[in-house]
Formats: C-alpha cells, sequence, structure tokens
DNA sequence: CCATGTGAATGGATTCACAGCT
DNA sequence: AGCTGTGAATCCATTCACATGG
C-alpha cells in the first residue's frame, strides 16, 4: 500500500503520512509502498501495544455492563480482570459472565494482577472518591466516564469520555456547516 | 475575570484566550477584564447554543439507556423526542420514562420536531443502516457509539465514540510517560 | 496602573519537490 | 516507472510585546 492509499483512507495527505511513519525508521520500501500486515506489527512493538494490558472496570450500571459486554477489547489487547461495584445490590451478580466484586477487593487485584488502566463508570458524585481509591491502589491511568473533570497528580493519565460534550461537538459541527451554507448564499 | 485567570482554569496562555476571544468581536474591557456570566450568553448565542435541539436515540441496550437516563442533556439545551429499536421485545418498554418505538416511526418523529441530530447505539453489524435511515429521515448530523466507521455524504457531521479507542489513547499516554521515566534515567 | 486587542516575531507542523532505491 | 525518505519552503497557530482604553 502506498502512502497515498494510506492517506487517503485516513483523510490525509501522502507526505504527511511518510513524514510521520519515517519518524519510526524507515517502515517503507522505495517503489513498493508499505506492506501493512508487517506496519502495523512493528508500530504496536514500537508503541508498547504488543503486550495485554489487565484492566478493572468500576461501576456496573448502565455504562459498565456495557463496557463488560463489549467483545472487541481482548481483541485489542485488553483484558478485564476484574469489575466492581460499591451497591451491595449489584455485588455477586455477573455482568458479562463476570461475578461483580465489592470495593474492598479492589485494591488486592490490582496489585495481583499489575493493572495499570482502571475504568470508572460511577455516578459523578462518586467520581472522585473513586478514582483517589483507583490511584491509591495503584493505577497510572484512568478512562473516565463520569461527567466530571476529576483531579489527580500529574504521574496519572486521565482520558475522559463525557457525552454532553461529544453531543456538543456534533451541534457545533451542524450548526457550523448550517452557517457556512447561509454565508455562501 | 482576566485573560490570565481564564487560562489557569483552562491550561492555556492568557494571549491565547484573549487571540481566541477577540475573534468573537471586542468581548472584554481594557482595565477590568471579561464578565463570564454576559461571555458565556454572548458566546452561546454566537454559536448556535442559545436554543434546545430536540434529539432522537436509536438502540435501546445498555449504551442507549445510559444516554436516555443521562440527565444532563437538559440543562445543556438537547432534549430527547424519541428512542427507538429494532427489536420487537424492547419495543413498547420504557426507558428512563420513556416508551420505546418501532424504527417505523423514526422518519415521522423526526420530521415532526425537526430533529437535526441523532445519537446511534446499536450493534456494529446494524450501525451503517440505522445510519442511512436516519440520514434519509432527515438528520444533518449523527453520534455514533458503535465500533464501526460509518460513511455519509459530506452534508452530514459525524461524531463517533468508540470506547477501544478511547482506551488505546489512555494506555499509549501511560505507555510515554513510563518511556520518558526511563529516558531520564 | 491594569488588562484588553492586535500587529510582529517565533516555532512547529504541513506541504513541496526531488534524489535515490527497487 | 513507482514510491520512499528527507531537506527546503510554506503555512498556521501560539507567543511576545505594546499602544490604547478604562
Amino acid at each position: 500500500m502506498s502512502s497515498k492509499d494510506l492517506g487517503a483512507s485516513l483523510g490525509l495527505t501522502d507526505a504527511q503520512i511518510r513524514k510521520d511513519l519515517a519518524l519510526f525508521g524507515s517502515l517503507g520500501q522505495p517503489g513498493r509502498g508499505y506492506q501493512v500486515i508487517d506496519l502495523l506489527k512493528r508500530l504496536r512493538q514500537m508503541m508498547g501495544r504488543d503486550q495485554s494490558w489487565p484492566i478493572v472496570v468500576v461501576g456496573i450500571g448502565n455504562i459498565g455492563r456495557a463496557i463488560t459486554s463489549y467483545g472487541s477489547f481482548k481483541g485489542e489487547g485488553f483484558e478485564i480482570v476484574g469489575v466492581f461495584d460499591v451497591d451491595p445490590k449489584v455485588v455477586g451478580t455477573k455482568s458479562a459472565g463476570k461475578v461483580v466484586r465489592p470495593m474492598s477487593e479492589l485494591r488486592a487485584t490490582i496489585a495481583a494482577h499489575n493493572v495499570r488502566l482502571g475504568v470508572m463508570a460511577v455516578p459523578k458524585e462518586a467520581a472522585q472518591d473513586v478514582a483517589d481509591a483507583l490511584i491509591a491502589a495503584g493505577v497510572s491511568g484512568i478512562l473516565n466516564f463520569a461527567p466530571k473533570r476529576v483531579t489527580a497528580p500529574h504521574t496519572v493519565s486521565i482520558v475522559s469520555v463525557d457525552f454532553t460534550v461529544s453531543l456538543e461537538q456534533l451541534a457545533f459541527q451542524v450548526w457550523l456547516a448550517g452557517t457556512e451554507e447561509n454565508a455562501k448564499k
């Protein structure tokens, strides 16, 4: 596959692709292009995505359940090694075949599996507390689904997914398109 | 509030704030700073966020339910005017007080409420079909939760939320931090 | 004197364009 | 011929710095 092909399917220019890939070394063959299978393997390797990451999920509400039943994770190198909730009514039930465990077992699980990533799908009121618990237990990254900014030491990475923000982005794009439409006239 | 204060709470420089805001006109008072209440109102107005957007939700699985029970939408100017699903078992049940309706009623609802935004929380196999249906019914923006890239005419905006991608971003950040750590030594 | 709005300077990323490999 | 890797040129966003208004 040539850099132009790659670019086309990503919405980038061919030069862009070449510049970026060249940063990692000479990954392509002049006159031939890039061998995608091999390329993928080498990129994954160089970016630490060649081994599986154990993760824990905290908060088994609608979103938590959606995440645990999400088949694609394993294929992408993530394995859920524990699901947790504070609610005694939920603890002990199963979500996608995994038994929900009480928060008291969080720390041991994280230590046992060397978990570095935690997924947090809890109400916004609990967000900061759960984040603190995860960090105290030793994770160094949190994927946060609560509509609340959580603070953490700069040694811990946080990625937030906020549905409202996503909707706002979309609304803005649509509004912008409509505005440009009018301006053209 | 001064541009420096604003910047501090957003992780930006004061100059950045001023440059950006100045694009919309002279919103601040020299010597005094910006009046945040007023600023917010004027920005919202200028960006089409001053009126409510009706939305529909298609696919009432775990994610669909999470979205419909998400209180924050209304406060941010989005109102769910209809929830839909293909599954006859789900149609007729309630999700967060809203009756789930069959896909056959999608078009009429969108027309009746002048809906421009659709939220799609369906299995990846159904994603493209549902997107097509939404577009045919007249929406101009889709928030897609299916882990599948959907294609659409360039007149339609698409914003995708893919949990796996978010997790990958997080894993990359954590990996990067670990790598820099080692490099420093 | 404080803080904005804005030209000018800076710096980093994207694009161009081409020598060289297959 | 086809396509990479890469210096050089270009573009664009961020930062600087200051004249001007409150």
